[in-house]
DNA sequence: CAGAGTCAAGCTGCG
DNA sequence: CGCAGCTTGACTCTG
């Protein structure tokens, strides 16, 4: 079981700008905002390393512009040497890699052009990952989509595009990097087992407190048990699962939507989760506001409780 | 230099 | 109908 955290560190200072406005778009800026970009990601990793957080989610902000027509520069050929090192890192230091496309990337669209701008928007996620030269287990993870009033036909195109429009090539392993996640108000758990049958087997990464948000009446463990059976552990590695918890406000302000993460982890809810989840192995995904800091929180309380008498079969570097 | 306005992209539910 | 929310505010202009 490894713990991580998505796409940015609040501890690591940082002066460059890390992206930028369209128009000041120019290959000379795109350039050194990559070059900043893959050496602050290179700085993040170390500091995981050195705090033992095995588990990272890249930003997909890495470089800028990437599936727009507006950026024709060959970004892979000239930072190569760069993400191959990367690529090493990781490996040497056995670190779990994932990444999330923002909502913009929707394969069920009932409009041809967003599908094919969602899918070059995939292809660009999956070329860093295969510039670093990773396997299966490293992962892209997206939500099925909008529902557009009818939910079944919603899911027919996406499983359509999914078998008609993702590469599984060598030269693009997208196939086996995409994996889909229930959603807090479309896609349950179970539309999404639904999904992943017809797609002949796409994982599913179980995000626990959208789970809590929206659920056909399962229990914790079951659920999460029958999304980590959508996962073959040799090809796709451990599965993921996302933890968060409701932001519950400040007090003052009860209006919070439902569906808004915490600032913060809950250690208590946390332990509980653990407690449910006994004898499983998964890697958590903390989406969680201060980041890195929850983190540290997590990672401990795990290492208590594995170290405790009362026996937790959880483990760290598993 | 601080604060306000704006930013490539989609969809949904709320007020 | 505008806006917040989504994995994350950050960039840039104005005064």
């Amino acid at each position: 079981m490894k713990i991580g955290y998505p796409c940015i560190n609040t501890s690591i200072q940082r002066t460059t700008a890390s992206t930028f406005r369209m128009a000041s778009y120019s290959e000379k800026r795109l350039i050194n905002t990559i070059k900043d970009n893959l050496n602050h990601l290179n700085n993040i990793l170390e500091y995981n390393v050195k705090n033992e957080i095995l588990f990272f989610r890249i930003s997909s902000d890495l470089i800028p512009f990437a599936s727009h027509p507006l950026c024709t520069f060959e970004w892979r050929k000239f930072f190569q040497l760069e993400f191959e090192q990367i690529g090493e890192y990781i490996k040497k230091n056995k670190i779990r890699i994932s990444m999330h496309p923002d909502q913009f990337v929707i394969l069920n669209s009932n409009n041809n052009k967003i599908i094919e701008n969602s899918i070059n928007e995939l292809k660009y996620h999956c070329r860093i990952l295969d510039a670093m030269y990773l396997d299966g287990s490293a992962k892209i993870q997206i939500h099925v989509g909008g529902v557009y009033g009818n939910k079944q036909e919603a899911i027919n195109r996406f499983v359509d595009t999914y078998n008609k429009k993702i590469e599984g090539s060598d030269d693009c392993s997208l196939k086996k990097r995409l994996v889909i996640e229930n959603d807090d108000r479309l896609y349950s758990l179970e539309d999404c087992l639904y999904i992943s049958q017809d797609t002949g087997g796409i994982p599913i990464v179980f995000d626990c407190f959208h789970h809590t948000c929206y659920n056909n009446g399962e229990q914790l463990k079951s659920a999460l048990q029958k999304a980590m059976s959508t996962w073959n552990r040799n090809k796709d590695g451990l599965s993921i699962v996302d933890y968060s918890s409701q932001d519950l406000g400040n007090g003052t302000n009860d209006k919070i939507r439902k569906g808004k993460h915490t600032g913060k982890i809950n250690i208590t809810s946390f332990k509980q989760f653990l407690k449910e989840t006994q004898g499983l192995d998964f890697d958590i995904m903390l989406e969680i506001k201060d980041k890195e800091k929850s983190a540290l929180k997590a990672l401990k309380t795990l290492r208590s409780k594995t170290s405790s008498p009362i026996s937790f079969t959880n483990q760290v570097g598993l």
